[in-house]
DNA sequence: CTCATTTGAGTAATCGTTTACGCAACTATA
DNA sequence: TATAGTTGCGTAAACGATTACTCAAATGAG
């Protein structure tokens, strides 16, 4: 049975004060070279390694962020998880992912653990809605990307111009002469698809087509996959006959389901229907016909956000100059249009 | 500012002492029916949440657990990762999600850290080399998936049976009337990825096939995704003009870069070439055409994990009495074979 | 040699909980 | 009316670190 050794039993082994054996393993205040060597060697010896939770209980900072996502199995997500966990890590701060699933209650119930666990900061992924800071015991630096909190106190948003990305995605489909562009996205209400919706509204008035809601399919995707999503919308719309020869999905793995069911039901793409997804996922890049599609930087967005984080943590009280960062997408053209 | 109210304020506020406070919250000890009331209305009131730093510093019980997994964008794993934490959030555990993008240091770093944490139990999945639980502080109850501990003292390894799963691809190809199998995988060294060769070797050997070393490709990953890892093998093999009439590949997206080259060098699937990916990731299943492969069950493999762990957390000292738990692997039909 | 300064290290308070222990005030029993 | 048992709650000691205060000893300046 192994037992933990603690900063008193190093202090015993070296024959000097737990005072003494915390200023040598932190490097901080006044001892010889030779306590220093003594401690250093006994350390080793017995292999000590300090308890961070006393060290946390003391000096109320944890070394650590938390980070709220809905779905870890989100290519752009887990990306972004990756880069922000590896950026920190450099910096000597952990990292506690939590795992929402998308359930609303399982978040508040992680903000407050997070809380709780006296996190120095914490990165808030997307999500159906506002973030809500409100509950938090502390004040705690955050920065959400792509999305809101609900007293935008000073909390900095990251994300994507979705709306521009939106924007660009149907902007180049009605410049490939289509005139009549299927939206099709998730019936979930995040900030993100929003904008992206908005962004394909807006190219359509500027180009003067007209805005068919029968066009906008917002699809219901309680427990099946974003592909079966749209497998089952694309179908449903060709038995209404809606005519239209363009589709713009808010992200890949829906335009990926359009595509396959559109071949399916032997309608050429690009030759007769054009298609643009969103997001750049593998699928994208790897499946044939390859999918035209709106990048997001998300490396931009996770060095933005993490730089932003690590500053209101070094820095208490520091105010936030700029509320919301956007940053551009960038369209990749491929084999879908 | 807002200031995070102790114990001690509430204490304050309702008039009774801390302990009678935290028998309350506890609901541990005795209290009466009104004091309950009054310190719960004050809890309420002014929004006290406990310190679980603290808690756990005088518990010596987190209530936390600790996962460590090399890549949380592959999906096998971000669905283990989904459901063991799905199963201990509903028992009122949280867990730390480590990511370390099967860095050897960074895994090292996190066990320390999780180790400092408290954690009441871990989970490794997978990896390259063994998980190091030697230089753990305190005896943690352990479960790994996929991966081999150190000294295997008291822990248990759940999995897929691999050799088995390697096996069945293997043999399903040659009762297909395949001769010539390639065996398709990533140059890492995870005991999964070995036991599904040691499958392959066993079926062909069975089979009086001969083994020919030159039909084993483990490619190399570097810095490059499974789908272009398995392009350029591909490309490779056919230049060198190396006969084959079947593929069995280690994992699905290997599979699936593997058919799209074959394709784009117009060999066709499965008529000249039939393929066998692992795992029953997304892509095998929606991908034209789709793929045959190995499914894992993820969801038994999760729960049994999670009970095993659950259990030795539960019970101190208790003694595993199986060592090795190994789930069986499933063939799922489809159209590349 | 004297007095001021620097150096090394110990003492004890603190962070926010939980809980063993003790004790007064009730309640019940005979 | 004693006495035993129960109930409600407070006191104080942990848990394992850090650090503000001390203070003796060593060193330096004049």
């Amino acid at each position: 049975m192994k037992k933990q050794l603690s900063i008193k039993d190093i202090a015993k082994l070296s024959g000097v004060s737990t005072a003494t054996v915390s200023r040598v393993l932190n490097d901080n205040g006044r001892f010889s070279k030779e306590t220093r060597e003594k401690v250093l060697s006994v350390v080793k010896e017995f292999g000590y390694s300090t308890n961070s939770v006393a060290k946390t209980l003391r000096e109320q900072k944890s070394h650590t962020i938390g980070m709220i996502v809905p779905d870890i199995s989100n290519e752009f997500f887990s990306s972004l998880i990756t880069q922000i966990e590896s950026y920190f890590f450099d910096k000597g701060i952990s990292t506690i992912i939590c795992n929402t699933n998308k359930d609303a209650e399982k978040e508040k119930a992680y903000l407050k653990s997070l809380d709780a666990k006296l996190v120095d900061g914490l990165i808030c992924i997307s999500g159906q809605e506002e973030i809500d800071e409100t509950q938090l015991s502390r004040d705690i630096p955050i920065v959400c990307i792509d999305r809101q909190p609900k007293v935008s106190n000073n909390i900095a948003i990251v994300g994507s111009d979705h709306v521009d990305g939106g924007y660009k995605a149907t902007k180049y489909l009605i410049d490939k002469d289509c005139k009549r562009i299927l939206l099709l996205t998730k019936d979930n209400n995040t900030t993100s698809s929003n904008d992206r919706i908005d962004g394909y509204k807006k190219a359509i008035k500027e180009a003067h087509l007209q805005l068919d809601p029968d066009l906008v399919i917002r699809a219901s995707s309680k427990k099946i996959s974003k592909f079966e999503t749209a497998q089952k919308s694309i179908e449903e719309v060709l038995s209404r006959d809606l005519e239209f020869d363009g589709i713009f999905a808010t992200n890949d793995w829906l335009a990926y389901g359009a595509i396959q069911t559109l071949k399916k039901n032997q309608i050429s793409v690009p030759e007769e229907v054009k298609v643009v997804g969103f997001d750049n996922d593998s699928i994208s890049k790897y499946t044939t016909p390859s999918i035209t599609t709106i990048h997001q930087e998300v490396n931009c967005i996770a060095e933005k956000a993490a730089d932003i984080l690590y500053q209101l943590m070094s820095k208490p009280g520091m105010q936030i100059n700029e509320h919301y960062i956007n940053v551009p997408t960038r369209l990749i053209e491929r084999e879908t249009t």
